[in-house]
RNA sequence: CGGGGUGUAGCUCAGCCUGGUAGAGCACUGUCUUCGGGAGGCAGGGGCCGGAAGUUCAAAUCUUCUCACCCCGACCA
């Protein structure tokens, strides 16, 4: 490809509403243009990159055995309402009518379609195991799209959907995806780790997610590698402490505090550590609000809390009105002492002493509190996040935590949709049975992202080579000027192409520090520079992007070096 | 949804407070010089100042409404 007639339009400043690098140099390097909020034109340059992505995909999911289709985007409410998502999904669904005001969805995800497919096409348990994959657009209408087309609202994401005739056929089902998972993010060449996941409302079932790291992810991830362990945070365990809890040295005392309403300001106030502090949360219960208690430096974990017996799911935060009602005081002055309603001990707090927790009277604090003395010992529960350095769940080890980028997620459904939608088959023994189904997916266009957060410099993008949208930059030094090397540069391009390499040649007339810089901002792995002087001794300048010093090479190994690390 | 902010040239922004009819840098066109790390000169093209209504002799500027976009929050006890 020839730049000058790629269309590519490179920015110098930085657009001022892109947060984060991958989204700044995806704009700057002209990948992709803003349409609306949440919407993205992929642009040439972009397009390239994602059909990388979208090719490795399809041959790890076709060699895994799935079966590529292409599903609609927009689906009828019908099946929606068969599911039962249509009024669960909530706002993140968009709805539209059409013009006999019939009502539509533009697809956030397609588990309802494919096993509409199902139920018309299988008939017969000798079908099965069968794996259904599509590459489609989708869109949420997330409450908040940033980070450009990492959380966009229109996105591409290949979804694959599993269907069994038991549960051993599912597992192993699920398990081939892991290994092709594994695969397409090996071969993509970004670090990425597997972790176990909440599997939502349908419990027992497996979900893992497989995240791209990066410091900038939204996603925190627990781990341990002595322990073989890994997982998000949402559904990380915490264990209960072994021993006692240390002897009561203070008197009970109740004081002022006035104006102190969080666990910052008490801590100041006080001069004791968030962990000397207990919080008390009051969150909406089936039979009106319960107490949730934690340690002060701890966070409490909602997935958790939600499915504790009693506590409203998803779980819900009490509003300052209902909480005075319950407690008799405002949030910021509750504590577990003479509280009259349920309440739950998380199990960071058992081994407390002397703590600091509110006294359910306006502007006043207890110090001095003693489990035992004080208040009853508790029975403790799992409702906080984990944090760095807790035991992990098998007890062989400290947990890390790292920050990912979630792209792909696996998930063993179960029948939850089989069943509510009648999609069953003949077993051998001519029984009918509800598919278990398991569903998988990928976030094409957010990998694009993931992978520049990964791998970039303060100059620009560093394209994984699997990923780039162009294997070399040929950049010839002032041919504009001179015939000789005009016709070295179109030989050597058209050389470079024959041997199947994919070859931006910067035909542009335009001095070499703009060539340069714009090839280091758009991330092309390996840099080719040719030049009168270079041409005198028959060689050329070759620079790897990753490296700072460039080397002169003859024309064969350069081609040698390129065609052998393209093949590899 | 709540709070805050911003809309002026393709991009980044100034001008607005204190109304007088629109600017800079980058990008773009032509030209000359320059030519191995985002060059310089000269000459240009490009904006009904997000939209509507109002105040005024006069509105990018003041007022009201509206739309769009961005940020923060929705773990706070």
């Amino acid at each position: 490809m020839r730049f000058s007639k790629f269309g590519l339009t490179t920015l110098r400043d930085m657009p001022a509403d892109a947060e984060i690098v991958s989204h700044q140099l995806m704009l700057r390097a002209g990948l992709i243009r803003r349409l609306g909020s949440g919407l993205f034109t992929w642009m040439p340059l972009g397009l390239r990159v994602v059909r990388k992505v979208e090719a490795i995909v399809r041959e790890e999911m076709n060699r895994a055995g799935a079966l590529e289709l292409l599903m609609p985007a927009v689906q009828p409410a019908e099946l929606w309402r068969e599911s039962g998502r249509w009024d669960k999904y909530g706002h993140l669904l968009l709805r539209m009518q059409d013009r006999h005001e019939r009502e539509y969805c533009f697809g956030p995800t397609h588990e309802e379609v494919i096993t509409d497919i199902a139920r018309r096409e299988l008939r017969s348990y000798k079908q099965l195991p069968i794996n259904f994959y599509q590459i489609q657009t989708k869109f949420r209408d997330e409450i908040r799209p940033r980070f450009g087309v990492m959380r966009a609202r229109e996105f591409s994401m290949k979804d694959a959907y599993s269907f069994h005739v038991d549960q051993a056929s599912l597992e192993e089902g699920y398990q081939v995806m892991h290994e092709a998972y594994t695969a397409i993010f090996q071969r993509l060449d970004l670090g990425f780790r597997v972790v176990d996941a909440d599997s939502g409302e349908i419990g027992g079932s497996r979900s893992q997610e497989f995240h791209v790291l990066a410091d900038s992810g939204e996603d925190a991830i627990a781990w341990c590698d002595e322990d073989n362990f890994a997982s998000n945070v949402e559904t990380a365990r915490t264990l209960q402490p072994d021993g006692e809890p240390a002897k009561a040295s203070l008197e009970l005392k109740k004081i002022d505090t006035p104006k102190v309403r969080t666990i910052t300001e008490l801590t100041a106030l006080l001069k004791v550590g968030a962990e000397q502090t207990l919080k008390t949360l009051i969150v909406e219960g089936d039979n009106g609000p319960v107490a949730l208690i934690l340690r002060g430096d701890h966070e409490l974990n909602a997935i958790k809390a939600g499915k504790l017996p009693g506590v409203s799911q998803p779980l819900t935060m009490a509003d300052p009105a209902s909480i005075r009602k319950a407690t008799g005081c405002n949030p910021g002055f509750i504590g577990p002492i003479g509280l009259e309603i349920p309440v739950f001990f998380d199990h960071a707090t058992r081994l407390m002493a002397d703590f600091v927790c509110g006294a359910n009277e306006a502007d006043k604090h207890l110090t001095g509190v003693n489990f035992g003395r004080d208040l009853d010992s508790p029975d403790t529960v799992d409702i906080r996040n984990v944090v760095a350095g807790d035991p992990t769940p098998g007890g062989n080890g400290t947990l890390s935590i790292a920050r990912g980028i979630e792209v792909g997620h696996i998930f063993q459904l179960g029948t939850m949709y089989s069943e509510k939608m009648g999609a069953s088959i003949q077993d051998e023994a001519g029984k009918n049975v509800t598919m278990p189904m398991g569903c998988y997916g990928i976030g094409i266009t957010r990998i694009v992202g993931a992978a520049i957060e990964q791998n970039h410099d303060d100059r620009g993008i560093i394209w994984p080579e699997p990923l780039t949208p162009f294997d070399l930059v040929l950049i010839p030094i002032n041919m504009h000027r001179s015939d000789k090397l005009r016709d070295a540069a179109e030989t050597l391009y058209a050389e470079l192409t024959e041997a199947g390499l994919d070859v931006l040649f910067d035909d542009r007339d335009t001095r070499p520090g703009v060539k340069f810089a714009d090839a280091e901002l758009i991330g092309i792995p390996h840099r080719l520079v040719i030049s009168e002087r270079g041409l005198e001794a028959g060689e050329l300048e070759y620079r790897h992007r990753r490296n700072d010093d460039s080397r002169m090479m003859k024309r064969d190994d350069v081609l040698n070096l390129l065609t052998g690390s393209t093949l590899s």
